[in-house]
DNA sequence: AGTACTATGGTTAGTAT
DNA sequence: AATACTAACCATAGTAC
């Protein structure tokens, strides 16, 4: 072997929770933001469907995410029923699309 | 050991296109949404960030994930600058948390 | 329409630039 | 604030239920 000793690590193991170290923290966001974005952007191909996504950085600005491309179309449907609280809310995505199903957290 | 044959040949590497077979579909999409999903929520808590997404399914079922809980939160502040299109929609972006940051498909 | 299985493909922690 | 690096951790294709 070239050199037998490792240069990094690799990978460890950690807990989801906040990360309090303020770079790491902003390095995590970086990557974790880009690996959510593109795993959206499979979805849309690969099940060729629609998907929108707000993130707000650490450092407060907006990053989004959409296919189709202008954000819009997807959320500016809601924005009408948006309006009366989660019970328009909910009103709105039955008429949206028929079922609801929910992921909250 | 028990059993030399293998069960499964294991994850296949795959091209990011729209799958055809229906039934691969349908289950390449409740996969791969439970993946984002949790992507997702796990940024929320590793970053300490807002997040929002909507997606809406091969059989047009909108699905939502939303941290905060409700995802209006987040939504519900983009309502009333969105109604104007791209323009308006951008402007909002700044007004929301200064730089914007895109990323779109 | 969702879950279980498992080997393999793919993502990312920690660090440096 | 984003990218490069590498080993280790994690997600998931294909299939059956």
């Amino acid at each position: 072997m070239e050199n037998p000793k490792k240069k990094t690590l690799g990978r460890r193991k950690i807990e989801i929770k906040k990360i309090e170290k303020k770079s790491s923290l902003q390095v995590a966001f970086t990557k974790r933001r880009g690996g959510l974005f593109r795993k959206a952007s499979e979805l849309t191909v690969v099940c060729g469907v629609e998907v929108a996504i707000l993130v707000k950085s650490p450092a407060d600005k907006l990053h989004s995410f959409g296919h189709p491309p202008d954000v819009e179309a997807l959320i500016s449907r809601a924005e009408e029923k948006i309006v009366g609280g989660m019970e328009q809310y909910l009103k709105f995505l039955e008429d949206f699309g028929g079922k609801v199903e929910e992921n909250l957290r």
